[in-house]
RNA sequence: GGACGAUUAGCUCAGUUGGCAGAGCGCUGGCCUCACAUGCCAGAGGUCACUGGUUCAAGCCCAGUAUCGUCCACCA
């Protein structure tokens, strides 16, 4: 494609484009890393999403970060890999499935585990390749080719291999213990798992014999097994020992009184209820004490049949039945409201339990202190900082964790079961009969939590537990890109599994972004219906808008923020303008000799652009560096709107349009193409799609601007000078428009302007009167003697007086309001750097540099004040007279 | 009960080591100027939540207050 094929439309369409490309660059093998390549390894691996979701905005925010840097990094002459790819999501996933069946009329115990498990499997094939193809739509530049789920057999046996070697080592155990029970989902869950809610709830005083105390849970007085008063609580000191048999709901009960640090004197009456096998800190409590477990309430949420006559009823049924009941025997001292936090399941909401039951679990505290250790000595650094702390604090609490699962998809414990002898085995492969006495075995009918495997995504995705090339090249990864929320689900357990499997940390970087709300900053949920769809966004203002947007309200600072189509679309202008702006070079280069060397020294606009463009390819590298993104990108941003757009490409059709000066036509071509096809490169990690579409009409290009070296600076690049002296006429053109702005004179009106320029700037506004005139539509006469002539307004600037006669007329009102704005304006400035200078101690204390620039800018600010004081006592004698 | 974050223009938000307050959108006025009206030019608009402190100098550092938000936590 060439810029002499079809016209090019003046409205950047993305639709074509992003399909045009990205299959392109996929069948290419642009994407493709590879172990061997040279080039310093640069690496991430994508956090897995859920196999069968679909992209929301988290992801999108998520992956866009990761592309840029990864496209960044490749363009830069890394040998980059992003390897991507999916969880299965144990809890979430089977929650979907079993919603489906239910829609059927049938459950999973209908189907059978293995019926079931297939099922899944089957809803995985046929839902499995959304998000992925929606990753693809983001642009998202993986190495598909090395796509992995968490379920393959690879990371399945890297699953099995941590499990062996963490039971092998005494960290994986067994034991009897209270777990939060979700009685839907029919599954105990990590602390983690377990959300809290603040309800209302009534707290119900009950009488036990002589003691009285509060409880929110009626219901589980029937699984009491003592009551419990502060050691030091002198009211309850008789009591403590003793063996109470009081009235119940069911006749008399047995409840022995035991003294516990646990309890809090303060706090109701200072009395509580023990029930060991309904309660977290009961059950401590009775650990201490020797006390009973009873179980009344059962795994389906309905009570035991230890609960007696109350047996088969639902907990909370039972709750306001035992209550009405022990109002009716006067065992109800009294209720009173009450709010607290209860546990919600964080898949479906539900109530959770607390029951005793045999578990799995990691003891994690050696872990723990390996991976708190190395965030502290940095070797894993977490962006931004003030995240650290919050990862210390869970670190340094860490509890152990519980990792069988009653579901029936993940993966399965890798422990075997002989009936025969009891005895237990955990292996790396499949055991078949008991290696103690060759009896049948069966395998544990539980799955590990989702996030075990997870945790072993960085290096298990990389070939781990092999020797693999992937894992000698690219392991540890280069950065992790995640937001907040699963810092401790998963960022932490990687930290931990990674540095005990591997012996080396499995990311450099950790960064945590911002997560997306939405207008009204709102958690976006599905049942609010304010889920913004990215693929709506997309489609409606292409996905280099979107990209743009997503990078644009990355600040490492931020922790919520909001999304809304005001923004998308400002940048959704801004890829129309790129547009636009490629066009009107690309249409204009007739005449262009791609290798021809330039010749003689370059005009000031030129210079001044390739110094500003050398400044703005330094600051996007180091805010990249710094994972800065909004920064990165409103820096090019203004780049290209404003000094590309605004001020070069005016200044450059000046020799672009005007015929016989063939030179000065080619230099501003040459730099036109030059400026153009670097912010290109420097802009593509951002918008991937529309510089790849215009780099390619470039009259030369390579292969794919994926291929081109990212935008470097050379010493040289910058031009102090250019930018000194574009400064000054800048602001000459800007002093004259806002003199025909304040007056209201129409852009097409011709103006006469004479200048009476400083010495040093004579020489500027010498040279760049041809620019002037053209910027500002002005004659422009340049008289160092000149002194006013009549009817003009006056403009001040950096020491010039300007003169713009008004076709001989000046509208005196309007200038002499003008005239009183400016000159308050400057005499502000003017009060406040004297007020500055006046106090001893700021001549004395602070820096002579910054001394000595107040005293230069104050001399100036006077000079200026004068001149507009003197013109504003000549229009007042000239409106007098 | 802890911890963390926020409070800056009408709105949404930047502000990296203290040294004259910034952007986008919106608003006002003028422009269909041969790249772009998804545009151009100009402009208005801030006691940087509050109170103290440190400093020659504070949006920024320190202490406290208020409001909002998030996470963690076994006061039943």
């Amino acid at each position: 494609m060439t810029a002499e094929s079809a016209p090019i439309s003046d409205r950047y369409d993305p639709t074509a484009v992003e399909q045009h490309w990205y299959p392109l660059w996929e069948s290419r093998g642009y994407f493709g890393a590879d172990p061997a390549k040279a080039g310093k390894p640069f690496s991430i691996v994508m956090p897995p999403p859920n196999v069968t979701g679909s992209l929301h905005l988290g992801h999108a925010l998520d992956n866009t970060l990761q592309d840029i840097l990864v496209r960044f990094k490749r363009m830069d002459g890394f040998n980059a890999l992003w390897v991507p790819g999916t969880d299965h999501a144990g809890i979430a996933t089977q929650v979907v499935v079993e919603r489906q069946l239910d829609a059927e009329g049938q459950s999973r115990k209908d189907l059978g585990r293995e019926a079931f498990v297939e099922r899944v499997w089957r809803w995985k094939e046929q839902s499995g390749g959304t998000i992925t193809r929606q990753l693809r739509r983001l642009g998202a530049s993986c190495d598909w080719s090395r796509e992995r789920f968490t379920m393959d057999p690879g990371l399945s046996r890297a699953v099995r291999e941590a499990f062996v070697r963490l039971y092998d080592e005494g960290l994986i155990y067994r034991g009897d213990y209270i777990v939060n029970w979700c009685p839907r989902c029919q599954t105990v869950l990590s602390d983690l798992e377990v959300e809290r809610e603040e309800r209302d709830a009534e707290f119900v005083y009950i009488k036990y014999g002589p003691l009285t105390l509060g409880t929110v849970r009626p219901e589980t007085k029937l699984g009491d097994t003592g009551l419990a008063v502060h050691p030091n609580d002198k009211r309850y000191a008789e009591y403590v020992g003793q063996t109470l048999h009081v009235p119940s709901v069911d006749g008399e009960i047995d409840v022995r009184v035991v003294a516990d640090e646990a309890v809090d004197p303060d706090f109701g009456t200072g009395v509580i209820k023990v029930t060991p096998g309904h309660d977290p800190v009961d059950f401590e409590i009775g650990r201490r004490h020797n006390l009973p477990i009873r179980t009344v309430i059962g795994f389906d949420g309905k009570m035991t049949a230890e609960a007696g006559k109350y047996a088969g009823l639902d907990r909370f049924e039972c709750r306001k039945r035992i209550v009405a009941d022990m109002q009716a025997l006067g065992l109800i001292d009294r209720i009173e409201p009450y709010r607290h936090a209860v546990g919600l399941c964080y898949r479906c909401k539900t109530v959770v339990e607390p029951l005793v039951s045999k578990q799995w679990y990691v003891q994690v505290k050696p872990l723990a202190e390996v991976a708190l250790a190395a965030v502290r000595e940095r070797r894993i650094r977490i962006v931004p900082r003030s995240w650290t702390k919050t990862y210390y604090h869970w670190m340094e609490n860490i509890r152990p964790w519980c990792i069988s699962r009653q579901l029936w998809w993940g993966h399965r414990i890798p422990a075997w079961h002989c009936d025969a002898d009891g005895s237990v085995h955990v292996s790396r492969t499949d055991l078949t009969a008991c290696p103690k006495c060759g009896g049948p075995l069966r395998q544990d009918p539980d799955v590990l939590d989702t996030w075990f495997s997870s945790g072993l995504w960085p290096f298990s995705t990389l070939g781990w537990p092999e020797d693999a090339p992937e894992l000698r090249t690219y392991y540890p990864t280069s950065v992790l890109v995640t937001g907040y929320d699963i810092l401790f689900f998963w960022v932490a357990r990687m930290a931990m599994f990674g540095l005990y499997m591997t012996k080396a940390v499995p990311f450099h970087d950790v960064y945590i972004h911002t997560l997306i709300r939405d207008a009204e900053g709102q958690k976006m949920s599905k049942s609010k219906g304010n889920v913004v769809d990215p693929l709506e966004v997309m489609e409606r203002f292409g996905t280099d808008a979107f990209r743009f947007t997503l990078a644009s309200i990355a600040a490492p600072t931020v922790r919520d923020v909001r999304i809304s189509d005001d923004r998308v679309e400002s940048y959704r202008n801004f890829a129309n303008k790129l547009w636009n702006a490629s066009r009107l070079v690309l249409s204009n280069l007739d005449g262009y000799e791609p290798g021809r060397k330039r010749t003689g020294t370059r005009p000031l606009p030129d210079r001044w652009i390739r110094s500003r463009l050398a400044a703005t390819i330094r600051a996007v590298r180091t805010h990249l560096g710094r994972y800065r993104f909004n920064d990165a990108a409103s820096t090019v941003y203004q780049f290209v709107w404003h000094d590309f757009c605004d001020w070069y490409l005016e200044m450059a059709k000046i020799p672009l349009y005007r015929a016989g000066d063939g030179a000065a036509r080619r230099q501003a071509q040459e730099t036109l193409v030059t400026v153009l096809e670097t912010t290109l490169r420097l802009l593509h990690p951002f918008m991937p799609f529309i510089t790849e579409e215009i780099w390619q009409r470039l009259p030369e290009h390579g292969e794919s601007i994926m291929l081109a070296p990212y935008p470097k600076v050379g010493r040289g690049h910058a031009d102090a000078a250019a930018e000194r002296d574009m400064a000054i006429v800048m602001d000459t053109v800007t002093a004259i428009r806002n003199i025909r702005g304040e007056m209201r004179i129409s852009p097409a009106t011709t103006l006469d302007v004479t200048a009476r320029p400083v010495a040093e700037h004579a020489a500027v506004l010498g040279a760049a009167s041809a620019l002037i005139e053209t910027l500002a539509r002005v004659r422009l006469s340049i008289d160092p003697a000149a002194s006013r002539p009549a009817g003009a307004a006056l403009a001040v600037v950096g020491g010039a007086e300007l003169y713009v006669s008004l076709e001989g007329v000046v509208d005196v009102a309007a200038e002499r309001a003008r005239l009183d704005k400016e000159i308050r304006k400057v005499a502000e400035t003017v009060g406040f750097i004297e007020g500055k200078l006046a106090r001893p101690e700021f001549v004395e204390r602070a820096p002579a540099e910054i001394v000595e620039k107040e005293r230069q800018r104050l001399a100036e600010q006077r000079e200026v004040r004068e001149k507009l004081e003197a013109s504003l006592a000549w229009i007042r004698t000239s409106e007098g007279g």
